[in-house]
DNA sequence: CGCGGGTTTGATGATGCTCAAGCCCGGTGG
DNA sequence: CCACCGGGCTTGAGCATCATCAAACCCGCG
């Protein structure tokens, strides 16, 4: 069994014993997804959390005019999932998709509860990470007030140069909320 | 010692034992607040957690433009911090402020990291809580994307009708990212 | 070579902001 | 008890940002 890059990240934060990491290793069951198959679609129960090992996920729903509007990706060492489908027991309104070839570590709700009584510092991992997802969900939030959409745009290629080459420009700007047009116009300005 | 609206809320998640709680007492501080006075100020470390028990916060930073914009409302029962400058200790960009006289309950980053480790079932108790914002995060991002201002602001004002009441009116219209004049119209429209 | 996914162009227009002014109303001091 | 003050809300004109729509273009790949 090769230490997989989730457990890696854990030990980071927590300390495990050899027989802790066999016990874990049997919650997350690795899955390969071909580019575009569907991990979750609208209306199913988001029963699972997703851990993206390598690869790239995106999450979206369909909005009014019928068109996909991404929420957010996953890339190498990224969880996903839609939360509140997951902790409530509601039909998911995402999808989401492999946008590239992944590695994905998948655990089941049941299965999360059940790792969580077995091995309670589980709890610690998971609340650093979950404190991480609030604080950059803050920091989004804070662009996104103070900055006028080009500038939003401008902010996250610079931040993210290599995530820019990775997927098609019309999904980056479908998640930062502006029209493939507009993107368009912004770069021709920028050149 | 009156059983603290906070110690009722973790009891909703975890088990405690009256020596547990005895402990736990002893970690949040219970700080009274005018109305208008600061619990934070941009420029300083946010070293601290708030809870509050009765009362009403807000938090917000001063744009390009010298003006406040508030990023989050924090009412009865909710916790509120900069969870970035928490965690890395780096100095906060936001001021938090009491626009009601508020009872709150404080921890220090060195105190939530002692209980921790004395009592590690509040790492359960603070991953739910932290899971809840991410999935509220998630809910609020999601309306953004869907709904224009004026969507957003009838949503806003049907699904909270008392907390309408209880902020001023250009409060609530900086938190949902609008002007007080667009708000203004908005609501003649309505009538 | 042709197809189709992804990107660009340009014209048009809606959404929501800015600025300046005025209004309403509750509280405070004279 | 009244006048005034100032915080909060409204009005309206003008304007910037960014979306929409239709069309063309580009290019990698089967």
């Amino acid at each position: 069994m090769p230490a997989s890059s989730l457990i890696q990240q854990i030990q980071q934060h927590i300390e495990l014993t050899d027989t802790e990491v066999l016990l874990l290793a049997n919650y997350f069951k690795p899955h390969h997804f071909k580019k575009k198959s569907f991990l979750l679609r609208q209306g199913q129960d988001c029963r699972t959390m997703y851990f993206v090992e390598q690869g790239c996920l995106r999450m979206y729903f369909i909005n009014k005019k019928a068109s996909e509007q991404i929420v957010q990706f996953a890339i190498d060492g990224w969880w996903l999932s839609d939360y509140f489908s997951f902790m409530d027991g509601t039909p998911s309104e995402y999808y989401i998709q492999a946008i590239e070839s992944s590695e994905v570590l998948i655990i089941e709700k049941l299965q999360f509860e059940e790792m969580l009584g077995k091995l309670p510092k589980m709890e610690r991992y998971f609340r650093i990470m979950m404190q991480k997802a609030v604080a950059a969900a803050q920091l989004r939030s804070k662009l996104l007030y103070e900055m006028t959409k080009e500038e939003f745009f401008q902010h996250f290629s610079t931040s993210f140069p290599g995530f820019m080459q990775r997927v098609p420009l019309y999904m980056v700007a479908s998640y930062l909320g502006l029209t493939p047009e507009y993107v368009s116009e912004i770069r021709k300005k920028q050149v």
